[in-house]
DNA sequence: TTGCCAATAT
DNA sequence: AATATTGGCA
């Protein structure tokens, strides 16, 4: 993608034309006006398209240019390779989430697909609500791209996930910890939990459970950290706007400390990139820091405390809300290259928050499209009983912000905007502008993610 | 004492 | 890797 192209794109509140901005996607399809009209109804959505009508034609480029592309959709009847050795061999040499999709609705056909590694079995034919949200499944890790069931009635079993245990016991609270039973929530509970442990003794029940900082709880840290300043903010007072009960001053502590290390990464971030040359090669940059580098979880961080939709609704602890919400409403979101959030109060920018995904990697999502067949709800029930029966299903996990720590993207993907100095910044300055558009495109994704009207995999 | 913080432990 | 604990310092 091209600065151009990028700045091309017109961003328009709950537009979703722009949701596939930055994905590149690799259409496999033997069928000419099959792809063809697959190809423009994901261009509708902003999405770039490479397409290949051959396997073997597909390989290639993937051998090639497997940088430049985000997601393989691939055809299950390909007339030169066999089935399924397709996308074993896809799966062997690149982690990109794929996509399959076909007119065989056979059941165990699509259970094989996924079980190969499939991350989305769509049918033909694919409707726009098909690849609208393609791009989510973008944003997932791209180590393990590991199959998983999806509970019965949820696209966000992710989000559901982090706080089910506000939900089951019917307490609301912010503060879920590892080791009680509530993380595995509606999980398989006994079973092999008890069985192959352990070197622990029993003795051990008075340990706590460890804190874990979910992204709720991390808003509410970045959001005191907000109100307070960066120099303001020290553990006493985090944890007064924070009010979470329960939340110990230790625990905010390590958690600034931590915070504080990330910052400190990023300020050096930046100054090596401003002593060196300004836009070298912005285009790698602009597409890679997109698809690799941003994720649903940093978009969740922003403004939290508005949101009245339903995830929101039990995430959030009714106790506490208030206090957080009111006066101090965020205005404007900035992110740089790799999605830190640099929050703004009038002139002033502060480096905020990145987070990583705490959904589960869900192997298996599907539109809400009643109109055609992809795997609508019912047949998700199908699915997911197969799933459940097999005991190679394994969900995967990240839970909880976690900040980036230092790593090679961070040097390779040097910050388009500096940060704030004494003298004026040069405003014509064009990686600027690419990253005000590039924001402004964030945000929209983001309140893509807050519309409780959208469908959302992750 | 208390709070903070960096280092260190788990 | 993420969180907890410790010990020095104001």
């Amino acid at each position: 993608m091209t600065s151009e192209q990028f700045l091309s794109v017109e961003v328009t509140k709950n537009n979703a034309s722009s949701l596939g901005k930055g994905v590149r996607i690799l259409v496999v399809e033997s069928d000419p006006t099959c792809l063809r009209i697959l190809s423009k109804m994901l261009q509708a959505f902003g999405y770039e398209v490479t397409t290949a009508t051959r396997a073997t034609d597909a390989l290639h480029i993937l051998r090639e240019k497997e940088d430049e592309i985000n997601l393989i959709m691939i055809e299950t009847h390909l007339p030169d390779m066999d089935q399924y050795e397709i996308i074993g061999t896809v799966r062997a040499m690149s982690s990109l989430p794929i996509v399959v999709f076909s007119a065989d609705n056979n059941v165990s056909a699509m259970l094989g697909w996924l079980y190969k590694g499939a991350a989305l079995y769509l049918m033909k034919p694919i409707v726009k609500n098909d690849v609208k949200n393609l791009w989510q499944l973008t944003y997932r890790k791209k180590k393990k791209i590991t199959v998983s069931s999806v509970r019965s009635n949820s696209f966000h079993a992710g989000l559901a996930e982090e706080n089910a245990s506000s939900v089951t016991t019917g307490i609301p609270s912010l503060l879920s910890t590892t080791g009680q039973s509530d993380q595995m929530g509606k999980r398989k509970e006994l079973e092999e939990t008890d069985i192959d442990d352990e070197d622990n003794d029993n003795l051990t029940v008075l340990k706590k459970p460890e804190l874990v900082w979910t992204n709720e709880l991390h808003n509410r840290f970045l959001q005191a950290i907000r109100i307070l300043g960066v120099d303001g903010a020290h553990p006493k007072k985090i944890l007064q706007h924070m009010n979470v009960s329960g939340l110990k001053k230790e625990n905010v502590s390590s958690h600034l400390q931590k915070y504080r290390l990330s910052l400190k990464w990023e300020q050096d971030a930046t100054q090596k990139t401003m002593i060196r040359d300004h836009h070298p090669s912005l285009t790698l940059n602009l597409q890679g820091g997109f698809s690799q580098f941003t994720n649903p979880q940093f978009f969740m961080a922003i403004s939290q405390s508005e949101h009245t939709n339903n995830i929101q609704n039990y995430l959030c602890s009714p106790a506490s809300m208030h206090s957080l919400g009111s006066a101090h409403s965020l205005t404007r979101v900035n992110t740089n290259y790799d999605g830190m959030l640099i929050p703004s109060y009038g002139q002033q920018s502060k480096q905020l928050d990145r987070t990583y995904p705490n959904c589960s990697h869900t192997g298996i999502g599907t539109t809400n499209d009643g109109n055609f067949a992809s795997l609508g709800q019912k047949g998700n029930h199908n699915v997911e009983e197969h799933l459940n029966q097999g005991t190679t299903f394994s969900n995967v996990g990240t839970h909880g912000p976690t900040f980036l720590g230092r790593s090679q993207q961070q040097l390779q993907f040097p910050l388009l905007q500096p940060q704030p100095l004494p003298e004026k910044e040069d405003e014509s300055d064009i990686p600027n502008i690419v990253t005000e558009a590039r924001n402004e495109l964030l945000v929209m994704k983001n309140e893509f993610l807050d519309d409780p009207n959208n469908d959302l995999w992750l």
